[in-house]
DNA sequence: ATGTCTCCACGTTGGAGA
């Protein structure tokens, strides 16, 4: 089964290059962000045609995730417990039926946080303790769980191309990390890296000022998977040749192969 | 330093967010 994730900026907007990936990629469970939609504004007709069921939890103009999914998910939540006040749409969870057994995917679009020093970068904190908080209660359910999602986070210093350059971002502040790392404490390990000890690997590269031409990326979208899921993995890509495409997203999909059977 | 996208709005251009 392969499930990948992939930051579209803008579903509308970007269709064309969304059919053509599904088509040459063919993954089974697709987290999607920053859709830029509401739910109704979706185009789900594109996505169902190549027989796709479609999970969203939209917002106007910003923010806005999905889940494609080629089998029928047997649950959706939306949204990220524990702030009520919170009217950002940046969290999914499906749950899934293989093997007889549940799996949980959740897609998530972790808040940017710049400038630091803001409420945009406590936001950024407090999001993430509701992340691990959440976590922390799925692990205790003993079930493959995949966190996927644009993570607005560098964790290490080789997951970036220059950290001069990203010393004062929200991406790479010593809280972000650590926070980060908290989720690895509780048991949850990054896919690509249980993958592959290659450096640097980028999953982003800026519009501008010719950072794909230069290779000027950073690595911030990733698949957490519970022990339940790692025991599973098989294999991880970053399908990095998407980001040349016609009209392109600024991250390219990051995807991981499992075991499970359908 | 701020070169590019997407989306929205008292829209045909500018601001916000990334």
């Amino acid at each position: 089964m392969k499930i990948a994730t992939w930051n579209i900026n803008g579903v509308r907007a970007r269709i064309d290059v969304l059919v053509a990936w599904l088509k040459e990629s063919q993954p089974d469970i697709v987290c999607l962000q920053e859709i830029k939609t509401v739910d109704e504004g979706f185009p789900r007709l594109e996505i169902e045609a190549l027989g796709y069921h479609v999970e969203t939890h939209g917002q106007k103009g910003f923010n806005g995730v999905a889940i494609l999914s080629k089998i029928r998910p047997d649950e959706i939540n939306r949204g990220l417990p524990g702030d009520d006040a919170d009217d950002q749409s940046r969290f999914i969870e499906g749950v899934f039926s293989v093997n007889g057994g549940a799996i949980r995917v959740c897609s998530l679009y972790l808040p940017n946080g710049n400038p630091i020093g803001t409420e945009k970068f406590l936001y950024k904190l407090s999001w993430m303790d509701r992340l691990s908080a959440f976590a922390e209660s799925r692990l205790a359910l003993e079930e493959p769980l995949i966190l996927a999602g644009d993570y607005n986070v560098i964790a290490e210093p080789h997951d970036c191309w220059d950290v001069k350059v990203w010393q004062n971002d929200a991406l790479f502040q010593p809280q972000t990390r650590q926070a980060f790392r908290r989720l690895e404490n509780l048991g949850f390990t990054d896919a690509v890296r249980a993958t592959t000890d290659a450096a640097p690997l980028y999953t982003f590269w800026d519009y501008q000022a010719g950072c794909w031409q230069k290779n000027f990326g950073i690595r911030i979208d990733h698949l957490m998977l519970s022990p339940e899921a790692t025991d599973r993995l098989v294999s991880t890509d970053i399908e990095k040749h998407v980001r040349a495409w016609e009209k392109p997203s600024d991250h390219v999909p990051v995807a991981a192969r499992f075991n499970f059977a359908v």
